[in-house]
DNA sequence: TTTAGAATTGGAATGATTCTAAAGCAAGTC
DNA sequence: GACTTGCTTTAGAATCATTCCAATTCTAAA
């Protein structure tokens, strides 16, 4: 093994991953197999599932498995580094985009794009939410047609 | 089998499941066990799962079985006279709420509640979509901890 | 260099749902 | 009123996504 392939918690080459772990303060060990599937999704906007990543990451590291595959992404998601998304039941979605964002999902041809935000918005303005309630995160996910498939 | 029991298009007593079909204008035979998924989730608020309606039908029909509660989920949903609730992977949850409204899930008890909405609430004005997509329905899942378990 | 604690692996196990084939019912037809 | 046709229901098998497990390998610190 290289190396640049030896896990480690003080990298000598930062990247996204490394500058995100610093900003978030985000304390994971970064292993290989770790970086790569941060790399695969980072590099991706289709929000993969589980498999998908499993077959990007194995055109560099052929012999990870699937296993390995969820617990980098169980690693991940709870360091903060990037978030699972469920739109449908069926395979969770993974995503590394931390801006503010929903996801628009297009029910004909089952794309998922990100929107961003484009004025401040705060649920509790809209909902009736019992007194006391404290909120953490808001998932809000936009079904419909996406541009593409509603031209044909 | 009682006459009451019997399955129809035109009920002799019109119960909520027959005014919201006559209103959706809903096209679905309206079987016994049909009746009894619906009216059990129309008198429940907990947003219960396929296995919590098994439990509470089988209090009237001790004798259905599971695929037939997923059987009247599928087709009550399908129908548009329920709806199928996804807070997070796992099992679906099920309401009969059609009003608009999205669910607040509290983190720590598990609890899922209604919320009503104060004021309008349009997607398009917050998030940019592009241009020629269209919108056929948004889910909006609130997180955090509810006011019983906030308070303790 | 040793050693304790993680990470990784393939395969088994789990949980939720969906499928399947057989049997039951209901509505309309002769 | 028996027959046909098509939906409904059922138990159990199958599937799918994920999680668990036990064995092995790797890493970091002593």
């Amino acid at each position: 093994m290289t190396p640049s392939a030896t896990s480690t918690r003080v990298p000598s080459k930062p990247t996204g991953l490394e500058c995100r772990m610093a900003v978030l303060g985000a304390d994971v060990r970064l292993t290989p197999h770790r970086r790569e599937v941060f790399d695969v999704l980072a590099a991706s906007t289709d929000h993969p599932t589980a498999y998908d990543i499993l077959d990007r990451v194995k055109a560099r590291s052929p012999g990870i498995s699937l296993a390995t595959v969820y617990n980098c992404l169980d690693h991940l998601t709870s360091a903060g580094l990037i978030k699972q998304v469920h739109l449908e039941r069926g395979q969770s979605r993974y995503c590394a985009n931390l801006h503010e964002h929903v996801h628009f999902h297009c029910e004909t041809c089952g794309k998922v794009i990100d929107a961003h935000p484009a004025t401040d918005f705060d649920p509790a303005k809209f909902w009736n939410l019992p007194k006391g309630t404290r909120i953490t995160r808001t998932d809000l996910a936009i079904h419909g047609t996406c541009d593409a498939c509603a031209a044909k």
